[in-house]
DNA sequence: TGCAGGCAAATTGTCAACAATTTATGGGTA
DNA sequence: TACCCATAAATTGTTGACAATTTGCCTGCA
């Protein structure tokens, strides 16, 4: 136990830099990451040694984050026991792929609204970042860019809160594929629904694009399967691959 | 200072009782009711040492309930500085109104797709009940039960994630009323609108429904002056009249 | 072998003392 | 009076030790 690889601040060894220190917030970025990217599995132990270690803080502030994930639905927490990366049910599985509808569907319009060529300029970007990063193999950073993708489009509606609710969603979504999503492939974001939700945008087709965004939504819930064994993830590794926030 | 009135297990003097402590939980529990009463106005100071001995626990459990309160917008935390009952900017409020039309719009939606008769029934209970506060002149209890009509119709949708994002918008609109309301009366939730809200839906005319709703949150939001003085509170005394969780 | 009981290790929960920072107070001077 | 600076008080932040609980392991017995 207790590799003491911490992630934090890996590259100024010991010079006379400040050495800002963690906060409960990066540990919580670093998690949501990592579940994001599909590092970390649904049911995954994680114990305050291990993040303390891993992220080099106090117990304090892995336990504040962990409170702070418990209020996200990211972990579970269980008295005496522990946190646990959190294992959505398949009926909030159902609740959350109806939320998305919902929110994504008045965020569109909304965004409609007001949206600039520039934006639709920077979602086209955004679809070729998604490409490349598919064709370079990178699986994480891909996966990352789908979910990216969704909230790119929600900035554009300029709520912030409807913005931060999404995010939420968007993490949801990722235990639950990587619970309940097919095996078989890595592909439930595929990037013709993305490609073709930015072009009935450009067009001003506001309904084609809800259209496609709900039915986009849909297939992924669709192609869910609610009878899967889980895995569990090794800390240290699953961690390692991180950006700064 | 420490007025050594304790909210919690007020009745069980020093009985055998088990004495369940608080729990974090709780004391947000009472926080956001005294927001929502509008007992707790924003701007107002949270010292750890208040509701230390408000409710009869440690430094640690209202640490950890300040942590989760910022979480929901409802205190700010500045180091060093501890908590206070969050101010939201007109910015935000314009945000939260946005929102509430959007979600609630899309909730009313479905909730009409499956909605019983009982459903119906319960709902003019409510009503009922709103009137019943409003005329014994417990302007408190009204207040809460203005905002539940709305948590109640969410309720009917079936969606848990949504019905927890509408109550943090709740939780939001008590903040900025309190802040920006109108100061000449307290009706900003007329309860005609509730009511003919549920009239349309008992007719089963969704998108009557919807209009009123929308125009009901537009006509609270109209209302808003953006150029008010704050108020403070007494700590003690707007904890006080709490029921339990 | 299979299982119940109990001991030991590991993990989490709590608390109090101490450190760091901010806020309040009280002269002293222009 | 108004302002500034130094000191004192109050409040928040952090750490470490200790308590409580769970978990794993091992023995003993049927």
């Amino acid at each position: 136990m207790a590799s003491a690889a911490t992630i934090a601040n890996s590259s100024t060894a010991k010079t006379h830099m400040a050495e800002a220190p963690m906060t409960e917030e990066d540990v919580c970025a670093h998690v949501r990451d990592s579940v994001l990217e599909r590092r970390l599995a649904p049911g995954t132990k994680l114990t305050e040694e291990s993040l303390c270690s891993i992220f080099g803080v106090g117990r304090t502030t892995v336990r504040r984050a962990f409170l702070l994930l418990k209020r996200d639905n990211i972990v579970d927490l269980h008295r005496n026991r522990g946190a646990v990366v959190a294992s959505p049910t398949p009926a909030e599985a159902r609740d959350v792929f109806e939320s998305r509808r919902m929110i994504e569907h008045a965020l569109l319009q909304q965004a409609a609204s007001t949206i600039a060529p520039a934006s639709i300029t920077a979602l086209e970007d955004h679809l070729e970042q998604e490409r490349t990063a598919l064709t370079a193999g990178d699986v994480g950073r891909w996966i990352r860019l789908t979910g990216d993708f969704h909230l790119h489009l929600a900035r554009l509606a300029g709520n912030r809160v409807m913005l931060e609710f999404l995010k939420q969603l968007v993490f949801q979504t990722s235990l639950i594929v990587a619970l309940y999503g097919p095996s078989n492939n890595g592909s439930n974001c595929s990037g013709g629904d993305h490609a073709k939700i930015v072009a009935a945008m450009r067009d001003g087709d506001l309904s084609s694009a809800q259209d496609i965004l709900d039915s986009h939504l849909r297939e992924i819930e669709a192609q869910l399967e609610f009878n899967k064994p889980e895995k569990q993830n090794d800390l240290v590794s699953a961690f390692a691959p991180m950006r700064s926030a």
